[in-house]
DNA sequence: TTGTAAGCGTTATCAC
DNA sequence: GTGATAACGCTTACAA
């Protein structure tokens, strides 16, 4: 920028107000600062602005780069940001580094506030980071604290598919499910809830499971050791979909002798020839809403916390059709 | 920082020296200041540190977000570069940022080399980049210019793939083209020549495609129109998918009546139900090569250009078989 | 071992 | 409309 300075024989901060694009400079020289930076290939210093500033216009986003789901979140979030002039700072955990140390990261580099995805720090974790920029937290259903909330109404979305299976005239619906992963606990929930309000509480049957395929295997067993449900949902796509595989292979067929639902409607289950049943999640809109709600804090006055749930939507797919005729003795059972 | 300094009594610099952990500070001091950071809540500003030291030890990896191959590979950066001392920032691009703009905006962080996955750019676009700082290509077989270049040997993964095939007993086997896609130009001549060296040059058959299961999907009806292959490479794994789709609903039976061989070995691959024959690329070595030979740039002296393509491994699954016999006038066609 | 002075590239403040 | 000056938080260089 000094280069620019001398080149054009200005002062500095004149140029810097030029390349800020604010007003307080003529149109001459405008022209000629423009002109002379291109000329020497000038680039900001982010570093150099941030500091001095103390407006970094960052915001940082915290995700788990292995979950495409989350991925995609990320991405869908990016024009957000940019339209509202902001940045978004990448903050990927992987399996050695874990959310702390990521927030840790983005905070060094000055960030403004931060949008966590599938968060995974217990309450008193976050409550030091809370106090320090605005957070919002995309996926958890309950918290504690002046966070924002953005998330999917896990509980809904199971009780679509219980709902949809009850009407195709499924009774004996079993639940594969998620363990402590995110949302896995609102999608039991759910599940429960519907079954019992269509009358089937004595149905209820949860398997223990997880998100993963070879956990959805396990749960196939688990099925296929005893008395087989007609139908199942998995608290994931990825499950499901290893719960698919073991079933076709053990002589089940699909959705004839057993249908299968998914949830998150992943690249996965919109797959040929896997054509899975699944519960879907608005997921630009989450990014949205993610986005403004930390912008909003940041821009606007303080306000109480907002926490979101959005709808999810059933995606009716080839996996799932009314059960076969149940044998007669069944009639007379209760 | 300055904080510390108050509360402990001491100079600023000598706060800067224990936080470092170079030496040039007594044991007690180090005790009584490491005491005072952690009871403040201190934590370094990367903006300034960098900014004044000139070194910000950061590389950027410019990577797709919506490619999970690329993703991955990123993902398996992050212990290297930890490793070796270094930060990584994520340079994400999507469908609405390209690789120069996020270029642009690694630079203005400083970022001292740049990991460049699947690119894009033309030679001329990138040389004034080049100049700057170290640059790494990873998935790009040939490039001008004092380049570092870790890719996938992906003349030699079709190659594979045409060897197994031909090892089965095929003779009629179609290529999927992958357009203009990354490593789509090398698979297509690995194809070309490994079906020449097997003195099926007259068999050699490519239909127009890419890297999408809609174009697989049209690559399949293409082929239907005409007399089918016995077997089909396709340029990647997802196109792989779209083609499997239309060949069952199509009433062709795979791999009886065609077999398909993927490429990536992605997830997708690996999914039961799917079970593709793929040819995998070695993920972690490329990120670990790639890593490495930024950061060889960085902190040795300079040295000329590497260019490493790495060899990919068939994994046969259950999509590849043996031709079904043919018709008896078969044999006396040439 | 410790302190002092200076400066990284930029922007804020206030004069002119 | 323009320019001088200081400051952001930290590290380097050098002196004590």
């Amino acid at each position: 920028m000094a280069d620019i300075a001398r080149h054009v024989g200005v002062s500095r901060p004149l140029v810097s107000i030029v390349l800020r694009g604010v007003d307080g400079a003529s149109e001459e020289t405008r022209r000629r600062v423009l002109e002379a930076a291109a000329e020497l290939g000038y680039r900001p210093d982010s570093l150099a602005r941030g500091l001095r500033s103390n407006r970094t216009r960052n915001l940082g986003v915290v995700f788990a780069l292995r979950r495409p789901f989350e991925v995609e979140l990320v991405e869908d979030m990016f024009p957000v940001v940019e339209e509202l002039g902001y940045h978004l700072l990448l903050g990927a955990t992987t399996p050695g580094r874990g959310q702390e140390a990521v927030i840790d990261e983005l905070l060094r580099y000055r960030c403004e506030g931060l949008i966590v995805v599938g968060p995974e720090l217990h309450g008193h974790r976050l409550d030091p980071i809370v106090e320090e920029v605005p957070v919002v937290e995309v996926g958890r259903s309950v918290t504690r604290g002046p966070v924002d909330v953005v998330g999917n109404d896990d509980a809904l979305g199971t009780r679509q598919a219980v709902d949809h299976l009850a009407a195709l005239g499924h009774r004996r619906i079993a639940f594969v499910d998620g363990g402590a992963n995110p949302g896995a606990e609102d999608r039991r929930s759910g599940y429960r809830a519907a079954m019992a309000d269509h009358g089937l509480a004595r149905e209820i049957r949860v398997v223990p499971g997880g998100y993963t395929e070879d956990e959805g295997a396990k749960a196939a067993q688990t099925l296929l050791a005893e008395r087989l449900p007609t139908a199942v949902i998995a608290s994931n796509d990825l499950s499901a979909i290893g719960l698919l595989d073991s079933m076709l292979r053990a002589g089940v067929t699909v959705p004839e002798e057993l249908s299968v639902v998914g949830y998150d409607d992943s690249r996965f289950a919109r797959l040929p020839g896997i054509d899975l049943t699944s519960v879907r999640q608005d997921i630009p809109q989450m990014a949205q809403l993610a986005v403004h709600a930390v912008v909003e804090r940041l821009d606007l006055s303080p306000r109480a916390p907002k926490k979101v749930a959005l709808p999810p939507q059933l995606v009716i797919r080839g996996t799932t059709s009314p059960p076969r005729p149940e044998r007669a003795p069944e009639l007379g059972a209760r």
